[in-house]
DNA sequence: TCTCCATATCGTTAAAATGGAATATAACGA
DNA sequence: TCGTTATATTCCATTTTAACGATATGGAGA
């Protein structure tokens, strides 16, 4: 029940959802979700780290940068199913929509202010 | 976006999700509910509108008891596809096989105080 | 109409979640 | 080793959530 209900509300806020749809574009690093959705670096961090307690995303350090990708399913069924949903769930909002337009543009290299 | 995150947030509770469970048995009223799970009546009933208000549950009147039984799945993709998910998920969970062994023993007439 | 009874709503309180600024940590390069 | 950079953690304020008791609502029967 614990691990069910992690996963549920993992997914029960909206930059952290937001997070997962952009995760299937590319993997990200901190500083790339932050600038995308515009909240504080410490903000995107503690959001990870909730979405890979559930075990939705994994993380892999390369240098200083950490970088998140979607997990790959070996968690638990009910993460692996909520990742298999979404593959093709809330495509079509807006808000999805203006994220996969930006996506593109951000570059790590390209963040500036801390 | 909110619809989705709607459902998340509704079954984003032990709670809720046990009388989800429960109403995979057959359907039940407030009290029936509230007796089950050894909770006051106005959080059962508040529990109850919150999983209306995603889809997840329906009720209707029998004279004075309002009855809850799970949705058909017309409403949201998402409450369609939790509902089917849950159909097999968390079955094992001690607290839902402790549900499901004192269920039979609940009857609405039988409830005494308020 | 008056009185029960099941349910819904309101008011309050405590706990948990969210967000940002500030600080700590860890890895790289000079 | 020192400084810089990306990330994690801590602290604090604000908001949201969950629970209960008390009260309101609405239907059924006397």
């Amino acid at each position: 029940m614990k691990v069910f209900i992690r996963v549920m509300k993992a997914l029960s806020d909206p930059n952290r959802v937001k997070m997962i749809k952009m995760l299937q574009i590319r993997p990200l690093c901190v500083c790339e979700i932050k600038e995308a959705l515009g909240i504080a670096q410490s903000t995107a961090s503690k959001h990870l780290k909730i979405l890979e307690d559930a075990e939705l995303v994994r993380s892999f350090k390369d240098g200083l940068w950490v970088n998140y990708s979607l997990s790959d399913g070996s968690g638990s069924p009910y993460s692996a199913s909520m990742i298999g949903n979404l593959k093709h769930w809330l495509d079509n909002e807006s808000q999805i929509l203006e994220l996969n337009q930006i996506l593109p543009g951000i570059d790590r290299h390209d963040i500036v202010g801390k």
